[in-house]
DNA sequence: CTGTTAGCGCTTTCAT
DNA sequence: ATGAAAGCGCTAACAG
């Protein structure tokens, strides 16, 4: 009976003992000479037994971690990065840090790198090539040792031409080098997903709202919707595919301008979630019932989807493995390991938008 | 006609020239000392142009603008922070990355500090003190240069206790120290903008979906409630305030409870929009409608409640400017600068949840 | 105004 | 197995 809402397990962590008093001492932070003077020892050894780079006597070896832990030492990160030219830091892309879309990748992303010494620098490319070209260069500048592309607007050589520097992994293109991946979930596959189930319905006026001009996720979701509908033996009707951007005003305005213009149809098909709300709240002002009168169906699954008045049937789009695997991915690209990587399918929602066309 | 989000100016940036080969020569980065010998100066002499730490002859300066332009320098940060203490970088401490509050809120520091040579590391404390206080510690053993924590559940000793390593800025806090400054929101007076709205509307029985146990926010608005229930000469009734989380299922359960329990009410008041969400669904599923037969009101006022069928009246929370002036507090604190904050008011945005009790 | 000289805190040969 | 010494790339006295 509960609705099913996408996403990733939110571990409620239960990290136990932890003492405020430890490392709260304000004196100026320790360093790995004062804990090799401490516990009368060389610098170096320090260094081994932190970075566990030779034997070490197991005499030393308790002398330095009692000292470590006395003094409550930690190793200073700035020194450890000029050194081994490792920031252990990844800069991570998204078009908007508030938007639902990028959160659930960026909560894969932050599950992936917990626990591994890796943080992540978050930059927004707000959907415009030349600002992402500068962000990424800001994080090279930064020295992070690797990047994380989601939803990229720059081309496919830009992203070679920056994995030269440092390895970057990509979503939404299909890449593979030493230094650079990318993988894409398959639009065109899920569009058709969508589009079949209202076909199955009944429905044969299925408008369609696009994402983005030249947004290639965008362009293969119509591609898909077409294809179904070629499939289906339905012909194609472009008065009733009208633009969108992927945000909410854009799929009011859409449904809006399909109204007016006495469109027929029984069915839309939104190309991501937020255009389906937007959609939605059009149908609602004026008096249009869902699913009673016109079905509806997104593309995304984001979390707010299954609390929506229907809950929206949609298209699952895997947004928290794809975060927690592209991290992963790049990960072993600073490693230099090989990477294989493949991503859940999409599946379709079906939830309660969407209903058998009546007659 | 069309319903206002709320949400930042996201600028449509338009960044004029960018030559992709400019920065694209994939060798070793250059260094201030090669900088120096290609212009014939000395290293200090570099560091100076590039710091305005002191005048420079007009022909060495050209000479060294020169070399770096032409070599395509940019200095590193890590040596620079390893010799000058600060690593220009602050920490974002979030409950949920994945989280509409937290992400308007990320949006307006992203504003602040945009362009100010400022980057931020973010990390979820995911509602949990021991989590956060590890987080905390992370960010400092990181060297931020100082902390933002939004809605944190450690106690503000421990907040004082981290100022001493490094400043902070807190939202949900009253605090001010040299180090360490907190503001909050005035939720009561939020919380009986609400009721009050209700009760305006001929509301008498108004159930109320608390937020989580021992959370000041929410314990403030439960507490407006009461007030504003007072104020007009009605009775509290405690078995029409039921327990929330803040999520959407708490919102959805405690609404079944509410109308399986049949308690008498004729609006709800959610101590969060998520939790109003959710509520509207349970709404939905036994067939009441909103406005008609129930009113309901949230708090926050996220993006998409502008989208909800119907769209939600609510109680605004500027988060993004909270933000944004976390933020800007956080610099000056940084500098050592005198902080003063005020943040916007809290306001009742009207729109189609709320109705005139009939009668 | 400018160059020389020490390091920031750590890692890593290179000896022993 | 361990210590001494030489930097990573930059800045900040300190002398001129």
């Amino acid at each position: 009976m509960l609705p099913t809402a996408q996403s990733c397990p939110r571990p409620s962590s239960t990290l136990a003992r932890f003492h405020l008093s430890d490392t709260l001492t304000p004196n100026a932070p320790t360093t790995l000479i004062e804990v090799a003077q401490q516990a009368g020892v060389s610098p170096s050894t320090v260094s081994r037994i932190l970075n566990g780079t030779a034997k070490v006597s197991d005499e030393k070896r308790r002398a330095v971690l009692d000292a470590i832990a006395k003094m409550n030492f930690a190793p200073n990160p700035m020194a450890q990065a000029l050194k081994k030219g490792k920031s252990m830091t990844i800069g991570i892309v998204v078009q908007d840090i508030a938007s639902p879309f990028f959160d659930e990748t960026l909560h894969g992303i932050d599950q992936a790198l917990n626990g591994t010494g890796y943080a992540s620098v978050i930059v927004s490319g707000h959907w415009n090539a030349a600002e992402e070209i500068d962000r990424i260069r800001l994080l090279l500048a930064r020295k992070v040792d690797g990047i994380i592309l989601l939803s990229g607007r720059i081309t496919d050589e830009s992203v070679l031409q920056f994995s030269k520097h440092k390895p970057i992994v990509s979503t939404g293109r299909a890449l593979q080098t030493e230094r650079a991946l990318g993988f894409k979930i398959d639009n065109e596959y899920g569009a058709r997903l969508a589009t079949q189930h209202l076909i199955e319905l009944g429905h044969r006026h299925i408008a369609f709202i696009t994402g983005p001009a030249n947004h290639t996720d965008a362009d293969e979701r119509l591609s898909g919707y077409k294809k179904a509908l070629a499939e289906a033996g339905i012909a194609y009707n472009p008065k009733i595919v009208v633009d969108g951007d992927f945000h909410e005003n854009s799929g009011l305005r859409a449904t809006t301008h399909l109204l007016e213009t006495k469109q027929k149809f029984t069915a839309i098909f939104a190309a991501n979630d937020l255009c389906a709300y937007g959609a939605r709240l059009s149908l609602y002002r004026k008096g249009i019932r869902v699913p009673e009168d016109i079905s509806l169906i997104g593309f995304d699954d984001l979390p707010s989807s299954a609390y929506t008045t229907p809950p929206l049937t949609t298209v699952r789009q895997p947004l928290c493995d794809i975060g927690r695997i592209a991290a992963q991915a790049l990960l072993h690209l600073i490693n230099g390991d090989a990477v294989e990587t493949s991503i859940p399918p999409l599946e379709l929602v079906v939830r309660e938008t969407t209903k058998r066309l009546k007659n």
